[in-house]
DNA sequence: CGAACTGTTGAATTGGGTCAATCCATGTGG
DNA sequence: CCACATGGATTGACCCAATTCAACAGTTCG
C-alpha cells in the first residue's frame, strides 16, 4: 500500500511501532472469537487468516480472507464485542496493538489516518462486490470470481505470481465463503477443470483461462486503477 | 453520530462547511452512475438514497440504503470511476463536496478523521452481516433481517419511531437488496403477515413481533453497544 | 382514460442442497 | 513398517426452496 503514498520517516516509524510486538500462531489457531470482548487489533505480518461468523443454525459464513500486510480485527475500533471470529488458515505472524495506540497514530499522523480510511473503503467495495456475487449470481460465477479475487490480492503482495496459487482452503471453506455447500463447490470446480478453465495439483490451482473466468464470474479487478492522488502530500 | 464524540466548535464548523452546497434531487433521480468518473462525495441531508450495481446479465444488486446524515459515494476516495450507482429513493437533499475538501478536513481535524474511519468500519460490519444473510440464510430470514436493519437505522435518526416505518421500496427492490425475486419476496411478506409478524397499510410496515423477527432473521442490532471511548478526546 | 408500474397468486421448472457411500492422502501410535 | 483413524474430495440419487412464467388486480399519473 505504501506504494501509493510516500510516507515520511516519522510516519514510517510510527507505523512500525504498531508492529513492535509479534505473536506466532499455528494453522487453525483461533485469534479472536466472535462475541468476546476485544481491545486489540492486528497487523498480519505473515501467513493467512480468515474472518467468519457462525449463524444460530450452525452454518458458517466466511467474511474475508486476509493476507500479509492487512489490518485485521478493526471492528474492535467500533464494538466492544467482536462481531466476527478470526482463525489462522496457515501458520502466521501477527502484530497485535491496542486500539489506543491507533488513536495516538490517528491523532499525530493525519495522512496515516487518511490512509486507514482509504484501506477501509477498499475493503468496503470488495465486500459489496462479493455481496453482488452472492445475491445475484450462479454457483459457477461465485466460485470463479472468488478464485480471481484471491489471486489478484496475492499478486498485490507478490509480483512473482502469474497464473497459479495456493488456495489453502478446503472446498468446504470455499463454500462457506461463497454461500454454497462443499458438494456443490466440488461440482463447480470439477466442471471448470473439465472445461479447461483451471487445473489443480495438490492444493495448488492454476488459472488456464483468466479472461473466460472473469466473464463467467462477472469479475472486475478493483486493485488496479486506484486514484489516491488526492491524499495529503507529505 | 455526533452523540458519540463531543465535537469542538472548530470541528463542527469544518464539518458544516462540507454542507455548504445543497442540491435537491427528485425521487428516482440518478445521483451517480456506475463506471463514470467521480470526484465528488455527498452528505445526504434529507431523504433516502440507494446504491446498487447492475450485473452483465441485467440483474441488479442493491448494496445499501442510505438515510439522512449518511456519507455517500465515499468510494470516490479510492477509485476514479464509481464502482456503484446512486439513485434517490425519495425526494432528497444532497450536499456534494470534492474529495480534496475531504483531504483538508482529514489533515486539519484528526478526530474527525478518526470518526470517518469509525463510520466506515460500521458500514463494513453492516455489509458483513448482510453477506452472512445472503450467503447462509433462507428467504424468510433475509427479508426479516432486512426489515429489522432498516427500522433500526431509522430509529437512530428519529427517536419517535417505535414499531412502524415507511419502507419506500418496492418488493422488487427488496428482492434486489436481499437476493430474491420480487415474486418470492411477496410470498415471504404475505406469509409473515399471515403469521402475525408484520402488518401493512399503504407502503407502511408495522412490526408486530420484533423478537420473533430477530429470531427468524438471525438479526443482531449493531447500532447499540458501540464502544467509541477510545476516540481522541477534544 | 389508458399506460405503466406494483402487487398477488398458481403451476411448472430447476439450481443447488441433502444424504450417503467411497476413495484417497496423511498421520500416528505401536 | 504396518494397521487403523481422520479429514478432505468425489460421485450418484433424490429432494426442495426459490425461480420462472403467466395471468390478473389495483394504483398512480401523465
Amino acid at each position: 500500500m505504501e506504494k501509493h503514498l510516500n510516507l515520511t520517516e516519522r510516519e514510517r516509524t510510527a507505523l512500525a511501532r504498531l508492529e513492535e510486538n509479534q505473536r506466532k500462531v499455528k494453522r487453525g489457531a483461533m485469534i479472536q472469537r466472535a462475541n468476546e470482548t476485544i481491545t486489540e487489533l492486528f497487523v498480519l505480518r505473515a501467513g493467512r487468516v480468515m474472518s467468519y461468523v457462525i449463524l444460530p443454525d450452525g452454518s458458517r459464513q466466511i467474511l474475508r480472507v486476509y493476507f500479509a500486510g492487512d489490518f485485521i480485527g478493526s471492528a474492535s475500533t467500533v464494538y466492544s464485542k467482536s462481531p466476527e471470529s478470526l482463525v489462522a488458515l496457515s501458520d502466521s505472524v501477527l502484530c497485535p496493538f491496542d486500539k489506543h495506540a491507533l488513536r495516538v497514530l490517528l491523532e499525530e499522523h493525519p495522512r496515516v489516518a487518511a490512509l486507514m480510511f482509504v484501506l477501509s473503503q477498499m475493503e468496503r467495495v470488495s465486500l459489496t462486490d462479493r455481496l453482488a456475487s452472492l445475491g445475484r449470481s450462479s454457483a459457477r460465477a461465485r466460485v470463479a470470481s472468488f478464485l480471481l479475487d484471491i489471486i489478484d490480492r496475492l499478486r498485490l503482495m507478490d509480483d512473482g505470481i502469474t497464473d497459479s496459487f495456493d488456495l489453502k482452503l478446503t472446498q468446504e471453506e470455499i463454500g462457506d465463503a461463497v454461500g454454497l455447500t462443499s458438494v456443490h463447490v466440488n461440482r463447480m470446480i470439477r466442471q471448470m477443470e473439465a472445461d479447461g478453465l483451471i487445473s489443480r495439483s495438490n492444493g495448488r490451482i492454476t488459472l488456464l483461462n483468466e479472461k473466460a473466468l472473469e466473464e463467467i464470474g462477472h469479475y472486475t479487478n478493483r486493485y488496479t486503477d486506484l486514484d489516491l492522488d488526492w491524499l495529503p502530500n507529505s
